[in-house]
DNA sequence: CGCAGCCTTGATCGTTCTCAACTAAGGTGG
DNA sequence: CCACCTTAGTTGAGAACGATCAAGGCTGCG
C-alpha cells in the first residue's frame, strides 16, 4: 500500500490521499507467496484484484511448444488484475519471482468500492493507464530495438519505476535484478545465450556493471542515448527526468 | 457507433444497450479524416476521446533514427484515447490509414458522462480491458513468433475482430488489408522485404492468397495451428471460435 | 509520357538462435 | 566434511533467420 501511495503521490498527491482510504475499507487481505509460486494460471477464473506490497512478479504467456513471453514485470505498488472487473478468464499467468507480499480483494467488492468513490476509481484508472503505456513501450522495445538496446532500455525503466516507489534513491544507479537470465530473455524476446552476450557487450563498453544481485548503471546518459530512452511513457513528474 | 454496439453486444447485450444512450448525450461530434491524416501527434496534449465509426487507424511510435513500431491497429467500434481521462500528453501518434469517420468528445465531457452512468462506465471499461489484452498478445506475437507466424496470427486476429463488428461474415475468409507492406512490417517488427517474403512463404504452402485489397485465408485451421492462434485473448463469445 | 508510390526479387551481410560443453554456487545426504 | 546433484551462468561454433543494399516491375495518375 505504501508503494502504491508513493506512486500515486508522484502523479497526483490528491489521488494518493484518496487511495489511503482503501485501508479502512476492509476489503483487502494480505497474502504471501514464495519465489516460483503461481498467483494466476492461464485460463483460470479471475476472482481477485491485487496490489503488490513488496516483491516482484511477472506476467507471461506460454506457447504450446514451450516458447514463453513475459508481458510485463510488476513491482511494489503495481495493481492487477483490474481486468477481473470485466473479464472472467485469465489469458496469461502471473508468477512471483521473489518472496511476494500482496493485498487481495474480491473483484466484486473492489468494483463496489470503485462505484462508491469516484476519486478512488480515478486513481485506479490512472494506474491502468500507466500500465497500458508500459505495455505499449514493451511492444516498441521488443519490436524495434536490438538486443543491447532492449536490455539498456529495460534497465532504465526499472530504475525509474523503483525510484518512484522509493525502493532506490533518485541518485542511486544500482538497479536490483531478481530476474534470471532466462526470465530476462523471455521478457526481451531473446534467447538466454544472446541475452548474456548483449549484457556482456554493455559491460565491455563500460556502460554497466553486474553485481551480486543487481546491475550498476555506470553511464546513465550514454546508456539512455544508445537505447533512445524517453521516459515520457511512464507519465512521471519531470523531476525524475534526465 | 453501430460497430461499437455490435462489439459490446457480442460481449454483453446489456452493455450494448447502455452504450446506445451515448447517442442522446450530445457530447460526440462526427469528424472525418483522409488516409494519411494524423489524428494525434506524439507529445500533443490529449483533449478528446474517440470512437471509430468506419475506417482503420494505426497507433505508432517513431524512434529518432527513423525506426517505427506500430503498437496496434484500430478498427471500427474501437475506442481511444480513454487515456485522455488521466494522462495529459500523448506518448504516441495516431494516423488514419483509410478514409476515417469518427465520433469525438471532449475528455472532460466524457468523464462527466462516465461518472453519471456507472453502467456506461462499465461498458467502456470492458473496451479498455479488451484493448489491453490485444496489446499483450501483440507483445507475444512480436517477441516470440517467427515472421510467418506473426503474419498468420495477425490475419486471424483481424478476421475475428472484423467478424464481431459485422464488417465481414463469420464464414468469410477474405480479410481486407489496407495496410501497406511497410505498415505491416512496422506492425510486426520486421523489415518490408522480409514481410513480403514471409507472406510469399504462406502463399507457397497454400495457406493464404492475396487479392487486390485483401488476403484470403485458404486453410483457416492449418493457419491457426501454425501460428498457435488462441482467440481467448479477444474475450469474444465462443460462437466465434474454431 | 513520365513520375510517384508500392511491391518484388536478388545478393550479401549481420544479428540472433541453437546445440553443446563447461564453470560456479548452493543444498543435501552419507 | 566431502561427494553429488541441481540450478544458473558462461563460452564456443555453426546454422538460420531476418536486415540491408540495390535494382527492377507494376499501377495509377497528371
Amino acid at each position: 500500500m505504501e508503494a502504491l501511495v508513493r506512486r500515486l503521490h508522484a502523479y497526483s498527491p490528491a489521488r494518493a490521499a484518496d487511495v489511503l482510504q482503501i485501508s479502512t475499507a476492509n476489503i483487502f487481505s494480505a497474502v504471501e507467496y514464495q519465489r516460483g509460486d503461481i498467483l494466476i494460471e492461464t485460463g483460470a477464473p479471475l476472482e481477485h484484484v491485487f496490489i503488490i506490497s513488496s516483491g516482484w512478479a511477472i506476467r507471461y504467456r506460454t506457447l504450446s511448444d514451450g516458447r514463453r513471453q513475459i508481458v510485463n514485470v510488476m513491482l511494489p505498488g503495481d495493481c492487477f488484475d483490474l481486468q477481473a472487473l470485466a473479464a472472467h478468464q485469465s489469458d496469461h499467468s502471473v508468477e512471483a519471482i521473489t518472496p511476494l507480499r500482496i493485498l487481495r480483494a474480491k473483484a466484486a467488492a473492489f468494483r463496489d468500492l470503485m462505484h462508491q468513490n469516484g476519486r478512488l476509481a480515478a486513481a485506479f484508472w490512472w494506474t491502468a493507464i500507466q500500465e497500458e503505456s508500459i505495455l505499449r513501450e514493451q511492444i516498441v522495445r521488443v519490436g524495434r530495438r536490438s538486443g543491447r538496446e532492449r536490455i539498456a532500455h529495460l534497465l532504465l525503466e526499472f530504475q525509474r519505476r523503483l525510484q518512484v516507489i522509493g525502493a532506490i534513491k533518485p541518485e542511486d544507479d544500482v538497479v536490483p535484478m531478481p530476474l534470471t537470465r532466462d526470465m530476462l530473455a523471455d521478457m526481451l524476446g531473446l534467447s538466454r545465450v544472446h541475452t548474456t552476450r548483449s549484457l556482456g557487450a554493455l559491460k565491455l563498453i563500460g556502460l554497466i556493471r553486474t553485481t551480486a544481485n543487481g546491475v550498476e548503471i555506470l553511464k546513465r546518459h550514454k546508456l539512455a542515448a544508445m537505447a533512445q530512452f524517453d521516459p515520457t511513457y511512464l507519465h512521471l513528474p519531470n523531476a525524475a527526468s534526465g
